[in-house]
DNA sequence: TCTTTCTTGATGTACGTTGGTCAAATCTGA
DNA sequence: TCAGATTTGACCAACGTACATCAAGAAAGA
């Protein structure tokens, strides 16, 4: 009763056991009337090769790249902890995990980095996106050599890309606004929007989704248009404090990226009454504390640990050419407030 | 470059491949002395055994069993369609799922149930636990058999279990009176609170956060105690309607299990006004419908999906003794509101 | 010292697949 | 119909491990 081997497909169909590999492994020197009973026979009995024993067979090691932003803030830095956790472990499973830095927003750099995944012929390739033509040609030019790309935390649009792994970035951006116009509850005023590149779709997302729902459901608030602070503490800082004095009256912050150092510091520094709402992304040291100092109002927050997970399950599967359950790649949005921080 | 097989170990501790196997394998007939080189050299040469390969030999097929409540409401059902599309995929690793649906809230049931898994020799155990003497024996009889325990969704505690797959609903119950304090906004009065039964630890954790965090931040809203309906539609919307007709002065109500159908009817038949803010548990057709219709302001939600594969990593882990990581049971309680269903 | 018991080694088969070689069978075209 | 090409079959070794058997060696007791 168990799982038909081979030996099974061949006595079936009614051929030897070499015709059936070749027939499996897509040699030629094989008529086209017998493949189609091995095929027939294959999809009598429900044969699905054993991918274990396969790999033992050829000692097959899926190769796989990560190429993740260089960024100075700690979520990236989590990111490359992460993988290195991973990468031991992997090694039981026939993975070999490798990792480059590229310089963040920077499409250039990372198109370079994924040639040299090419010319190294990994199995696959797991890569923060950054939009640009570059990157998207490099990307077709992986595929085209049989390279599985699978993007992680930031997408690339119109990309011929495997899957995505990370959260739904609009949903996360129209979350914030929900939360924050809630908990504005009804005060007009301004709010500020900080995000780190528009060049990463991450952030174009939140962006968009914050302002769908801003616009429609919480019309009293007025939305400034969206500073730039590269994911950088020093820079966010001056950029907001700016902000801050020139318009007396905003009543909420949404940071959708990085840096978060720099807004809390611009924040202290200002003093407003009362001060603004906030809701920023990433639970790190600094945005904790300001959740429990009652700085910041809610934290979004996506896992690392899981997406990385789900990148190295869904590469496998790409690999082994196994459908792909499209929910592995949804990580959710964690909504933190100051109540159930863990 | 690849790693080191039996074979090497063999080699280093200059002994035969036998003695190597049978120090792995735990046979005996192995002198004290020859045991201890054999293990220095797998642990010089960082041996570690191919587990791909030790299955294909020994035709291993894991047997894993889930006993899950048998209840009427769609959350369970839910369960149990996942766990049916897991089944056909999980061959594919030599894995075979079994599943009993067991009555509710009914610990000797679901003691019988893991008498007969342990019968049938199963590998490993995931159950929905119900909180009882016989439950805890059960499961400590399962583990002195040596078979693996795994709760999900619902806690044992005290148990010998595994490990946990599931929300923190302490956690959980502390969002839920976040939002809904915040959204109440100084807005005095009181608070229903409906369970389905106080014999499941997640019930029983959920109350447990919510009143933690209400007392301490919220002291103008008065909780009333907690009605049991049975996780029924039905009993729900009957002790409801009666809590809404002998306190008029309900401004938030927190449901924290299923029969989320009878509350929104209650709700309907009630047309209390201003309306009381609803904080639920479980998206489904009808919790989504009544969040987008403003019945409903937040649903908290966990990722069915995401616990069953969960829990099946865990079980190889625990099978294989390999160290599970314990970040892998843990699932995010997700939160929608209007904005950002998905 | 000899026998008995305990340890160890050598060897073979198996798991389901890959990837060869080589010869035999079958098909093709002239 | 026969040479030549194409297709097929039979066989083998390997991947890393499990498991069984048999014989040889070492240690213990008498």
């Amino acid at each position: 009763m168990s799982r038909p081997t081979v030996h099974d497909v061949a006595r079936v169909a009614n051929v030897s056991l070499s015709t059936v590999d070749r027939v499996l492994n897509g040699r030629d020197g094989v008529r086209q009337a017998t493949q189609q009973r091995v095929r027939a026979a294959m999809k009598q009995l429900g044969y699905e090769r054993d991918i274990m024993a396969a790999n033992l067979s050829r000692k097959r090691v899926y190769r796989i790249h990560f190429a993740i932003p260089d960024g100075p803030n700690s979520f990236m830095r989590n990111l490359a902890a992460e993988l290195d956790s991973h990468a031991r472990l992997a090694l039981r499973d026939r993975t070999e995990i490798s990792v480059s830095l590229v310089p963040p927003f920077d499409g250039r750099a990372l198109a370079a980095d994924l040639r040299r995944a090419r010319e190294q012929a990994v199995d696959g390739v797991v890569m923060v996106a950054t939009e640009s033509a570059e990157v998207r040609q490099a990307v077709s030019d992986l595929r085209g050599a049989g390279i599985q790309v699978v993007t992680l935390i930031s997408d690339l649009s119109a990309s011929a890309r495997g899957h995505f792994v990370g959260i739904d970035n609009v949903s996360a951006g129209r979350t914030a606004a929900g939360l924050l116009g809630r908990f504005c509850q009804g005060r007009p005023g301004r709010i500020a929007i900080i995000a780190g590149s528009m060049l990463v779709r991450d952030h174009v997302e939140r962006r968009l989704g914050f302002e769908q729902v801003m616009h429609a459901e919480f019309p009293d608030l007025q939305l400034l248009p969206p500073v730039e602070g590269g994911d950088e503490a020093a820079r966010v800082d001056e950029l907001l404090t700016n902000v801050l004095q020139d318009c007396r009256d905003i009543v909420g912050i949404y940071s959708l990226g990085g840096g978060n150092r720099g807004l809390r510091a611009a924040l202290d520094r200002a003093k407003s009454s009362p001060r603004p709402l906030v809701v920023v992304h990433e639970l790190t040291d600094q945005s904790r504390a300001a959740l429990q100092d009652g700085v910041f109002d809610a934290v979004l927050q996506q896992d690392i640990h899981k997406e990385v997970a789900s990148a190295l399950i869904i590469m496998r599967n790409l690999i082994e050419a196994v459908p792909v359950d499209p929910r592995t790649g949804i990580i959710h949005t964690e909504i933190f407030l100051r109540d159930n921080l863990p």
